[in-house]
DNA sequence: ATGGCAAATAATGTCGACATTTTTTAGGCA
DNA sequence: TGCCTAAAAAATGTCGACATTATTTGCCAT
């Protein structure tokens, strides 16, 4: 896996504004937008890894002014998705494995708790969703037999457990740090796909556990199920 | 407790002013002055709970212009230190009880892996420091016997410990998210210093986990240490 | 040709001002 | 007196410009 360090001179800066929402501009703050347009770039690597945020060039070709564009930055630095070192500029965060092994590590220890904090916590209806997020899993599997489940239904799953644990810090940990470093992982890394059965089955593991109100149980299967996930990832790339 | 939420007209500004670092002036942006400036004055409760940070007078008293400042709120947004309101401002978080004990949730999963990690990555040389920080934590309480640790060598103990585990993301969440809501927690509440002897036992416990590279002793002791912890606190502001 | 130095260029950091929204205040009416 | 409305005041969001620092470019010397 080759990293781009150097500028990336020219990048699809079009593509980027044609997803800027034009419905959004009205409810919300230009500062807000750029931060979410900016960041849905950075994960889909339309911004490559390791390349610099230029603030004069971005401001330009987006049309906005350098204001709102270097609040973005300070909250995508938050976010973990850049780095920005005080006279020279911002960079994309480079996912090397190392990273990506720490971010899992970091996972493995919230998601875990959260996952316990969600068999205490979460509402009955929460958990018919779950139920249901897991049925649209196995749909996706049964058509497309023995092929990947989307990443969205995956994603889905794993907010919604997050949310149930009704720990705020937890939650923001988790939703807005190491998620869109995983996110922007896996859209960038064919070989990061879920595995698609045991995933399900262990989806249905953590579910049944959270169902029967045991804390434990659904802490255990969490960890098992993300530790499952680093292990293919640490085999996957460390062949190559 | 009871916690001011309207507009804190008159608090010492001079005295923020007073502790910005001139020395640094040279070294680092002024953004950044800014940003520990506040943070700063927002633990210690020179900024109280709840109260509004308004950038125009902010910006006036500590005779800056906004740009920087606004940075700076924008990083404290990310410390959790504050929460922003789009058209509204920022306001300095209120740690309800709630939030603490989900703080500390939050702090029981990542630092107990933190602590497992260490048990694997430190090396001698920090393992030898931690023994010498425990030292000093023996010391105060003979000298003064039975009074509390300063807090100072507290959080030197569990900083080396969270820096031991080597994993950057862990370290962030903890040392930039979690830590200062707990520190802002302990400088504003005469209830939450730590009670001495049993976290001496405690500290010592996971020094001997860490040095005999038994990653799961180590993770179960601090999770045990943080655990108490939030206990202590649950009991003593329940009762009030 | 290569390495270092200096000017030129560009980028980041900071500031002041304007626009729009929110909050406050003053006034009128029930 | 109390409440709704409207004007005034203040605050946040955004912009453009300047200052200082990095980076690049070009030149000279070895």
């Amino acid at each position: 896996m080759t990293i781009n360090i150097v500028n990336v001179d020219i990048f699809a800066l079009s593509t980027i504004l044609c997803r800027m929402n034009p419905s959004a501009t009205l409810s919300s703050t230009l500062s807000r937008e750029l931060t979410d347009t900016l960041r849905d770039a950075i994960i889909t690597g339309e911004i490559a890894q390791g390349s610099k945020l230029s603030e004069t060039r971005l401001a330009q070709e987006m049309d906005v002014s350098r204001g709102p564009l270097r609040e973005a930055i300070r909250r995508l630095e938050g976010m973990n998705l850049i780095r920005h070192v005080p006279q020279q500029g911002a960079r994309v965060v480079t996912l090397s494995l190392e990273l990506i092994l720490q971010i899992y590590q970091a996972r493995e220890a919230l998601e875990s708790k959260a996952a316990a904090l969600a068999a205490d916590n979460m509402s009955s209806q929460e958990i018919d969703q779950l139920h249901r997020l897991i049925d649209v899993q196995a749909k996706h599997l049964k058509e497309n037999s023995g092929a990947f489940i989307p990443a969205e239904t995956d994603y889905a799953f794993h907010e919604m457990v997050i949310r149930g644990s009704k720990n705020q810090v937890i939650e923001q940990a988790l939703l807005r740090e190491i998620y869109n470093l995983i996110k922007m992982f896996r859209y960038q890394n064919e070989a990061a796909r879920t595995s698609s059965t045991n995933s399900l089955i262990e989806h249905r593991q953590i579910v049944y556990a959270i169902e029967q109100r045991d804390a434990e149980l659904a802490e255990v299967t969490m960890c098992r199920h993300i530790v499952h996930a680093r292990q293919r990832i640490k085999q996957r790339m460390t062949i190559n």
